[in-house]
DNA sequence: TCGAGAAATGACAATGTTGACATGGGTGCG
DNA sequence: CGCACCCATGTCAACATTGTCATTTCTCGA
């Protein structure tokens, strides 16, 4: 390696051939006989060479790479599945995704984004962990940019997010086909976008219904980031008080998980006296609890594959997706 | 871009030095006057120039990246660290890091492969899932190969792994040093390596300590993949019978929720009627449990940075890297 | 059998950069 | 004043490949 890498020109000679054969054979051209196709793939196969992906990219002019920005806990495992689907769709379309991470105070974006474009990188997914208005800076937008779990103050770039409103909307309506009569719903953060959006389609199905009573919760305190869980509290005044629900929706997952030990505590089996429901589907959550928790998934994996497509599809209009979720039924809810 | 990118020349014009004088600053060589430099600089930025990575591969010889191979769920919640150590470690050293993931039956994995190898990369890392022996392709080999959370059996390959067996005799200690005399270990499936090595450090540590008893118990039953939890009958038993222990150590967090749901059942409370500990450190599940769960943390990031410092080292000695695992005492034991 | 057209192959320039070496101008020292 | 030397800068080849266009070889119909 490093000094003696073979070269296509090594090729052609042990072939015997021109090297421009050579590189028809590796560009897969037409103009190429079998038998010469023959003799320059066993001297490749012989020389173990590899096309030189720095040489083709000059010539070319392209890098079959893609960039991700992962922001902050990207790699947490909420995204992970982000990321993966943007892996996988890029892979299944000939190229190749370069991943790199930001950290909390961005203080390598910059040079991430250097790094990227130096590359030559065909495309550029900013992918956010969790759902956020985002400003990406101007350097990004030097090539094709799509904005991942996340969308831009002023609309100008496209992006994908996850419906939460829809998503919040299905699942209650779940619980209320399913003879919920008594819901409650334990909020996020209301500062975060999923909590607004996920009270507002909760409260919205709930006023489809007359015959149903639903109302929010306050289940998280303090700041994003400095959260403080109020759930154990406001379930004891739930399974105390004479409006006691019979079914109660969760935020997110781990609210649910303290939900399940709350009425374990007052002697309930969920599931079975009390119905629990929630979002984001964390596998190793809601596997892990018993019953299995019924929980609306976020659309992870299909927002990474939904950046990808968009990018190569050279599709220029700016468009906001909204991808639904799945409702994954276990036996909670 | 693509057609009118710049390069080093219409710098060079804009500069009003020859493009060679322009390859000096953007490599930092001593050879250029402050006046000259800022010149160029100042071309650079108004004509918004980025090196092409392309270029400087075929003549440098050197590509700038390492690849990380990710087997299955590499992208699992278990791992991510280990990718993130190798990432920021690679990027402290200013090499790039490419990661790849495999899928279950790693029929992408030639390709994967492949595709690191013609760009050039200066080494791979080979990253498993979960602790287990591995049997590389040789085609890996081509380049400096680290294997991380895994090893090979043959025992050519550099390796590192997490010192299991340490951090079970670690643990047992600190359950012991609390005052607790009766300790139940909560084992994994013994087919895997975690399994084996951690009853084995539970278990000599036990038997180090005369006045303590303590034994191992079969929590889960099944195959990989398709492993069933005993871990409510288990519990079950141990509650009800005359041989009650004073702690619990869970071979892995989730059995550690399921031990917390069973004392629950039972009116104890974890942590304070109930010790408990376990292995693995997921911070969605240790955090979330009331109390915060007292387990060992795996070295994933740092395994993750030892492979990149191993591989940039250019030590060639085939060292077998035990890292210990840090215990993160939260308050159920 | 010949010629036309298509198919296969080859020669050579071009890509954007760095390495090796050359040149020119200033500085220090005898 | 002249010579040697160093530092800044420049010239040109080399890198591994693809694009363009030219050349050779083959095929088929008259």
């Amino acid at each position: 390696m490093g000094a003696g890498m073979t070269t296509i020109k090594d090729v052609a000679k042990a072939a015997g051939t021109s090297f421009k054969t050579v590189s028809r054979v590796i560009n897969n051209d037409d103009n190429v006989t079998p038998e010469t196709r023959k003799k320059v793939q066993d001297a490749i196969k012989a020389l173990g060479y590899r096309p030189n992906t720095g040489a083709r990219m000059i010539r070319s002019k392209k890098s079959g790479v893609i960039g991700l920005i992962a922001d902050q806990a990207g790699m947490s495992v909420h995204s992970v599945n982000l990321i993966r689907g943007a892996q996988e769709e890029a892979w299944a379309q000939g190229k190749f995704l370069m991943v790199i991470n930001i950290d909390d105070n961005h203080q390598n974006m910059d040079a991430a984004i250097d790094k990227l474009l130096e590359r030559r990188v065909e495309g550029i997914i900013y992918a956010a962990m969790y759902h956020h208005a985002v400003n990406p800076s101007d350097e990004l937008r030097a090539v094709p940019l799509v904005l991942a779990n996340c969308y831009d103050e002023r609309g100008e770039l496209p992006c994908v997010v996850p419906d939460e409103y829809a998503a919040a909307c299905d699942v209650t309506r779940h619980l209320i086909n399913t003879g919920h009569r008594r819901i409650a719903y334990l909020n996020l953060n209301p500062r975060i976008i999923a909590g607004r959006e996920r009270s507002r389609g909760f409260l919205d199905t709930i006023h489809q219904h007359p015959a149903v009573d639903g109302w929010t919760e306050k289940a998280i305190s303090g700041e994003i980031g400095q959260e403080v869980s109020r759930v154990d509290e406001v379930m004891s005044n739930l399974l105390n008080s004479d409006r006691r629900p019979d079914a109660i929706l969760c935020g997110k997952d781990e609210i649910a998980m303290s939900v399940y030990f709350s009425l374990v505590e007052h002697s309930l089996q969920p599931g079975h006296d009390m119905a629990v429901a929630s979002f984001d589907n964390l596998e190793i959550i809601a596997e892990s609890l018993k019953p299995g928790l019924s929980t609306m998934a976020l659309p992870h994996y299909e927002m990474g594959q939904w950046a990808i497509r968009h990018l190569l599809s050279e599709n220029l209009e700016i468009s906001h997706e909204r991808l639904s979720c799945d409702f994954i039924r276990r036996a909670s809810a």
